[in-house]
DNA sequence: CGCGACGTTGATTTGCCTCAACGATTGTGG
DNA sequence: CCACAATCGTTGAGGCAAATCAACGTCGCG
């Protein structure tokens, strides 16, 4: 049951058998059809989602009615709304599965529960936050520092096994670049 | 003895008078001149620090030498290179003090010994890591969203205090313009 | 006073977008 | 299993937001 999920948090603190029964009634498992979604645009973002097979995508409309990815979520990362979660707002993105994915996801009202009876998973989740916010900043950092043709070199050089396994406009869209250019940068080296 | 962060932590969590005290041997003071680093590229970023009073910014240096502003920290914020606490690499960064400021710090390498003697500041550091995630995300989600000059006049508007409290260079190098155009923006509604 | 830091102005350039049109591939209902 | 429509990628022409470059005003401070 959620082999991923229960490794993952295994790697940074101590969860015994009798701990993880505990997890396992505050979790939700998700079986999503390729395209099908975990939250739209206007909901309050209820949940965070642990991906434990497949993939997910975070995106928003721009006024011009394009879909701008601001996140992807692969095999064991944890993906949500956190401004949503924190301030109980409604959620500006959808988020969405690009292939067949089994997530498993926490309650955000019942996440303080839970925290009360295995107070180690604090410690976890901090760990989680730090991570994703230390990924956030590189991320900002190569946004200032890159061109977009640096940007686009760096990310299909850093994960050429992604870049097969999504549609070249996804690409695009995270990037922030269009998919006539992509196609100009691609044609330029091979 | 650090009024702002006492009553900081004790917004999100309990923290009784003989627990201050403890705090108290892990945290440093840093009283900082105008124009003082705390931190400079090539150092392994070494502290969580907290702003008791004044304002810091963190920034690079960019290919072409110029400084790229990536943070401010005002009263109350925390600032650190996430990435280099997390995994123990050389910074990219600086962090100095725009104008004079008391700084309070959290030792890394002492932090994980504070957090077993007052496992609720775990809690504490989720939520803080958590809501930085948040306005990470949603600052990512602008970039994304707004054109140069639609970035101008949000931040502006949104803080009209901070934006007389630096030169402008400073808000022009963290929305990622350049001075000139700045200028310009400025001329343009008055 | 004079020098360095900060801001402004205008001319010119460019990275990347927009728009339109056209292949190639995929998948789906009849 | 084929027809045909989406979906996805490519190409080229033209345009614009914002950068670059250079030069000059101005203020504060040692």
């Amino acid at each position: 049951m959620y082999p991923n999920l229960i490794k993952h948090i295994r790697r940074h603190v101590e969860l015994n058998e009798n701990e993880v029964q505990i997890l396992l009634n505050y979790v939700r498992p998700h079986n999503l059809k390729k395209r099908e979604f975990l939250l739209t645009q206007g909901q309050i973002c209820k949940g965070n989602y642990f991906v434990e097979k497949g993939c997910l995508r975070m995106f928003f409309i721009k006024d011009n009615d394009t879909e701008q990815i601001t996140q992807f979520a692969l095999e064991t990362w944890w993906l949500s709304d956190y401004f949503s979660i924190a301030d109980n707002t409604p959620s500006q993105y959808f988020i969405q599965a690009i292939e067949k994915s089994e997530i498993v996801s926490i309650d955000a009202q019942l996440q303080d529960n839970l925290l009360r009876e295995l107070p180690q998973l604090e410690r976890y989740f901090r760990i989680i936050m730090h991570r994703a916010l230390a990924a956030s900043q590189l991320r900002i950092k190569y946004m200032y520092e890159l061109s977009k043709e640096e940007l686009y070199n760096l990310f299909t050089s850093s994960f050429p096994e992604f870049v097969q396994r999504v549609p070249q406009y996804m690409i695009a869209s995270y990037l922030g670049l269009t998919p006539e250019y992509v196609s100009e940068l691609r044609k330029k080296k091979p």
